[in-house]
DNA sequence: AAAATTTGTCTATTGATATAGACAACTATA
DNA sequence: TATAGTTGTCTATATCAATAGACAAATTTT
């Protein structure tokens, strides 16, 4: 709530650095600081930690470095980026106009995209044959050339044949559905939880580790319940927050 | 995705033991083990991470402190605790209906509870002046004994004085409103994000220090819309999935 | 009964983490 | 122009985290 307070715990397999760190993070992220902003002294934090002052300065130069926070010597330690976007979540969720006010650009770039058998989870979800074939997609959503989330995507490839090139194209999956019939769809189902990045995930997101990301499992189905698409994403917990929309 | 793979990472604060830990529990978490069943020996876990057998010893040793596997000589380790709750998110949230079948009890304690004047945040939320007196509730939920939840929650002071008495006797916010001629509300809006667990909530839910937190800052309403309560949740992401529900 | 497998304990060594103190370098202010 | 406040750098020390190897203790399999 108040951004900086909140206590820190010892030997517990996390840093104090690491633990500092996230605070600092986590305050921005709430707007507890203005853009460019001064951060307090690093003696007043490591007294409002009970810690060293090293091991603030240790924390400080791991923001330096991820980009969030800018030193200058005799002038004061300043924050750089801002407050959270806010993704919304509801029955129409489109990357594309879910970001639309907070940011001028944005577009899902493809990574990399393979055909194989689906798995059990992925066959249940799609309404196909365990170990029918299924084409995945791998994407990163952009906004104003930031990383904002990274999704793992299943269709049936009987019925989507050629969709990744499409996706290369137009950047777009709502545009690409369009060329094989689907001008609306829903989303049926979100399971949402929470975990450590792994290494996939702080190189396609640009984050330290020991970040956290945000995990939404959907489906999405036609408009007359037929589910088209199988996705995981996960966005960074401290760039990305979920607004769950009422109704739509 | 398939649970203990995933690699880890070096030199960035957080030590191996606890990273493997983690792994360990979302593998669990997501159902990769069933209920006593056996984690793979120790050797096979410290090749497969890349890391010595001892790193591997220090990650098991830990959760079975916190009581989810149990190690016997000579046989083997074994998983104690079960698959993450499943907690639904709709337009009709509650807490006690939400868990139903997937547990025997549950109830909510209120752990205290306060007037104060309303902040920026809280008075906007729910429609009051700032500065006005508000009451605050701190309470956990608990599912078969074991904590699930971790909420503050602010009423209107005028509205739903003595609402903190309700609550403790009823362990319910819906049977509590109803006292307040109150008998449906909706949940109108309700923003997603996820953190490392602070003091607080790693007391209150009974978790390790660096375990994550998913956070969900709701507002209710009467069925006319007016604004009612105001509340922040946190659920332990290593027990507790969030399921959106697409309309109700 | 013997062998193989698995967890438990011990010693030793290396590098990362955290504390402590001192002082330099730079900036803003009185 | 001092002075106070702030970040930057250095040295030293103690503890935690991780690796390495060896062997004991308990259980299961052959």
């Amino acid at each position: 709530m108040t951004g900086l307070a909140a206590s820190i715990e010892r030997r517990n397999g996390v840093s104090l650095w690491r633990q500092i760190a996230d605070r600092i993070l986590q305050a921005i992220a709430n707007g507890d600081f203005a853009e460019n902003a001064a951060l307090p002294p690093e003696m007043a934090l490591a007294e409002r930690y009970g810690v060293n002052r090293h091991t603030v300065r240790s924390a400080i130069a791991a923001l330096v470095q991820e980009g969030v926070l800018k030193a200058e010597q005799g002038r004061g330690t300043f924050v750089l980026s801002r407050k959270r976007l806010s993704y919304p979540i509801g029955a129409r969720t489109r990357f594309s106009t879910g970001l639309q006010g907070q940011t001028t650009e944005r577009h899902i770039a493809l990574l990399s995209s393979s055909t194989e058998p689906a798995g059990r989870r992925i066959a249940e979800a799609l309404g196909i044959a365990k170990g029918a074939a299924v084409i995945r997609l791998e994407t990163r959503g952009e906004a104003d050339g930031h990383p904002v989330s990274r999704a793992t995507t299943w269709f049936d490839a009987k019925r989507f044949a050629g969709i990744e090139a499409a996706m290369a194209e137009t950047g777009s999956i709502t545009t690409s559905l369009k060329r094989f019939g689907i001008n609306d769809y829903l989303r049926h189902s979100t399971v949402l939880s929470a975990r450590h990045a792994d290494a996939d995930d702080l190189a396609a997101l640009d984050l330290q580790p020991g970040a956290i990301v945000l995990v939404t499992v959907a489906v999405n189905v036609t408009l007359d319940g037929q589910p088209i698409q199988f996705a995981e994403s996960r966005f960074p917990a401290e760039r990305v927050e979920l607004r769950l929309l009422a109704n739509d």
